[in-house]
DNA sequence: TAAGCGTTCTAAATCGTTTAACCTTTCGAT
DNA sequence: ATCGAAAGGTTAAACGATTTAGAACGCTTA
């Protein structure tokens, strides 16, 4: 009992296959009652539609648009940030008929993927820089999120301000501050930098973060040598423990942390809070991003607000109108309790 | 400049395109010189492979699994059973070399995705009841995870059981008891179920799970009217709230509270803590599920201990070996200090 | 010498559609 | 009476591969 096709279906009907797959695609080429009358006929013989595998093939479309994110699932799945975002992209996706693969950033190659997919929507830098170069020499549309990649439309937020302002709000002049950053540098496990090369510096956007802090600390007259800047290589709390402990523990500590996360910033907090340390009076903390349990602390977090699911929709309403310019979202400075 | 095809490679190389194919796919059919051969020359010219498009429409099959959960993505990803379960599969998918489809259980038919992909892993009952019908019609091969489909491989703990033991270990001979259930009957929003006919009762895990507790509450002499039973369209905060509130407020209060997931238990317990009810001298709770913030309030929250990445996992591999006997889970009551 | 056999490769059918190009018929306008 | 356009179809060539059946070849064996 094989299944249906259009071509049996048009011996049965006794018309030819375009006429069907007009009735199904393209009701102008058809008259109305003709189609209806195709349309009934196929519903009583059982032909739900033409077979999409073949459509694919056909048409060069298959609806499917690649979701490549910035690690493995494994991980990514799981980040609050990214999640929202996911929400966000799945849910334009849908209205428009579109179906979201996800895709590891950490892969190979998209070369078992590009051959089918409608485009792909890229989400932070991929830790396998080569799908960078690869997502950028194929011709399917692409839109890059949190990251650049030359002459693809992108949605950010304008990190380095964003950073600069909320540094700005918790700096006083004759601070000794430290940074726990994100991605800065190649390495498996949370580090100082000391002088390590900067990783993928102009696309990434923990670069624009670090120099929007950069800019913060120097116009208050604050040096920060780079021992004194921790990078996690993933936005994961078991990253963030190691990181908030070392800094905690040095002497002379800090009177000023900066975190490029959320996730990192109330880790900190936690550690802070156990060690006995007063927030804000011996210890100011930022964070950013603003997910839900930052704002749900005792102090609750200063942070960068800014709006995963928004970016998630955008950022699929621009891949699929086709656009090619690129979009700033807003964000808010929210002060919280800790600085 | 258009991309290569096989056809083109073939005629370059002048030899035949079944031997450019075989070179790719079945390196038996031709001796190995040949096949290096080829290969590099293909590497040369810029053919990174046959079409995927093509291939999927040639073979039947596309390497892409179709991941059905319950609701729509937009709610499903944000919950952390969801996600870890997520994790789970595409954890197994990808050493497969296998892609993640996500699909919203409450979409309106499978038709557009069932004639690619190779497969379907569906996670809870879907609410558009109508795909379970279709998923078990059309013969691409189902996992079922948390809810079961005649005929179909099914990964599961003993609900049922568990439910009576978490329950049993809560109970104390006369007690007032409530439950806080999870679609239990087809409701857009919360409330008590009185006489509402029961939804889906044979496949869904929850159904199980109320049999659990109803086992337990007779043996410790407890009878329980419906309408002390609360039923949430969905397993979120926003619902648990309502719920909360309500069981909470109404006089005499019970005793004891079983609810079917840990995000219900844990809402509960906040609202609880608010009201300066004492825990668990006044009020005991139970959960289900084990999820991580389960274990991190105080008091921390009795429940029922599940791997979801472990299932997810199995799900996976289920599905890729083909096989078709069901899989029986462990779980563990975590007695904790709610009750 | 002819048959048998393993190896390597080729030709052609197939997968199930879409769509550009073409063919009739009808009908009002010239 | 003739033309042109519109209406409503049909034909057949793609789309880019996979795979079966069999041809050609070189070699052994009876």
């Amino acid at each position: 009992m094989k299944k249906l096709t259009l071509k049996d279906v048009a011996k049965q009907l006794g018309v030819s296959t375009a006429t069907i797959s007009n009735a199904f695609n393209r009701p102008d080429q058809l008259s109305a009652n003709k189609r209806t009358e195709i349309l009934e006929a196929c519903k009583e013989i059982g032909y739900t539609g033409p077979n999409r595998a073949a459509q694919i093939l056909r048409k060069g479309q298959s609806n499917i648009v690649a979701l490549v994110l910035a690690d493995s699932l494994d991980y990514m799945v799981t980040d609050p940030v990214a999640n929202t975002f996911i929400q966000g992209v799945s849910r334009v996706l849908r209205e428009n008929q579109k179906h979201l693969l996800l895709y590891a950033g950490d892969s190979d190659s998209i070369t078992d993927v590009v051959d089918f997919v409608d485009g792909f929507i890229c989400y932070g830098a991929p830790r396998n820089g080569a799908l960078s170069t690869q997502l950028n020499q194929q011709s399917k549309p692409v839109v890059t999120v949190d990251f650049n990649l030359e002459g693809r439309p992108a949605i950010n937020i304008d990190n380095e301000k964003a950073s600069y302002e909320i540094a700005k709000a918790a700096l006083r002049p004759g601070d000794r501050a430290a940074i726990l950053g994100l991605r800065l540098i190649d390495s498996p496990s949370t580090c100082r930098i000391y002088d390590s090369p900067l990783l993928d510096a102009e696309s990434s956007i923990t670069h624009r973060r670090l120099d929007g802090y950069c800019r913060a600390l120097k116009e208050t007259g604050i040096e920060v040598a780079t021992d004194w800047i921790w990078n996690l290589p993933e936005n994961a709390g078991m990253y963030a423990v190691q990181a908030a402990r070392e800094v905690l523990q040095s002497s002379p500590r800090p009177d000023v942390i900066l975190c490029m996360s959320d996730i990192i910033a109330l880790e900190l907090l936690q550690c802070a809070l156990t060690m006995g340390i007063d927030i804000p009076g011996e210890l100011r903390i930022t964070g950013f991003d603003g997910i839900e349990e930052a704002a749900r602390t005792r102090p609750y977090m200063a942070t960068v607000c800014q709006s995963s699911v928004e970016k998630g929709m955008e950022a699929a309403k621009l891949l699929l109108s086709g656009d090619n310019t690129s979009m700033s979202l807003p964000y808010e400075i929210k002060v919280g309790e800790t600085i």
